[in-house]
DNA sequence: TGCATACTTTGACAACCGTCAATATACAAC
DNA sequence: GTTGTATATTGACGGTTGTCAAAGTATGCA
């Protein structure tokens, strides 16, 4: 007996653009640090977090958390909005959209 | 307006273990070779797919897709069958649990 | 035993990744 | 402008990754 399915399978097979495209997204969440990030990020829902207190939880450098954000950012996963000298990151929402959209596919 | 969410933010942060645990999994499908190389096993369903008829489609050396399908298969997202010299992929069912927890968190 | 087929392992290579110290940039307050 | 804080970029380091050719292992058959 096959294991339930919430929808059938699509028609055609993930074309070499298809999984392309959604390769980097899962790559950006390949690292147990940026998962974190993330997760942190979701968690402050659309009011955002200031960078500068996710340094700390994570035990990295002020640099690494940079670079790991930008690696976010550059996936569409999160985005920046300055207030001063401070950056205020949130979630993009529907970003997960297309993992999703590959889980159930 | 925040967005829509199917389930409320679970209640505590990830911790690292779990990261640790979940990460692996986005790696093993952060290539595209080896998204198209999962989704070709999953649509072969529990009857699964002979590992020789993956390698012409994904236009990669045979060794190439042995390396790819050890990766998946570490990852816990596919399994193998002996049938004579042959074998046969499948997806191991709920596999993809822990991303889906994740996308919903 | 020998041969053919299916697959894995090894070894090599260039490219990429996570990390940090050092440095640079952006902004605010004075 | 100067000084201070927040964040980004650069450069370097060891480690990992995707790839293939070559060689090795496993199974089936004559």
């Amino acid at each position: 007996m096959t294991a339930a399915r919430a929808l059938p399978l699509s028609h055609r097979p993930l074309t070499n653009p298809q999984s392309a495209a959604l390769a980097p997204v899962f790559a950006a969440l390949s690292d147990p640090v940026r998962l974190r990030l993330f997760d942190l990020v979701r968690r402050a829902g659309s009011a955002g977090v200031c960078s500068c207190d996710l340094t700390a939880p994570l035990e990295r450098s002020q640099p690494t958390i940079s670079h790991h954000l930008k690696v976010l950012r550059d996936a569409g996963l999160v985005q920046a909005r300055r207030d001063g000298t401070w950056l205020w990151y949130s979630v993009v929402e529907e970003s997960l959209s297309s993992v999703q959209a590959f889980i159930l596919r």
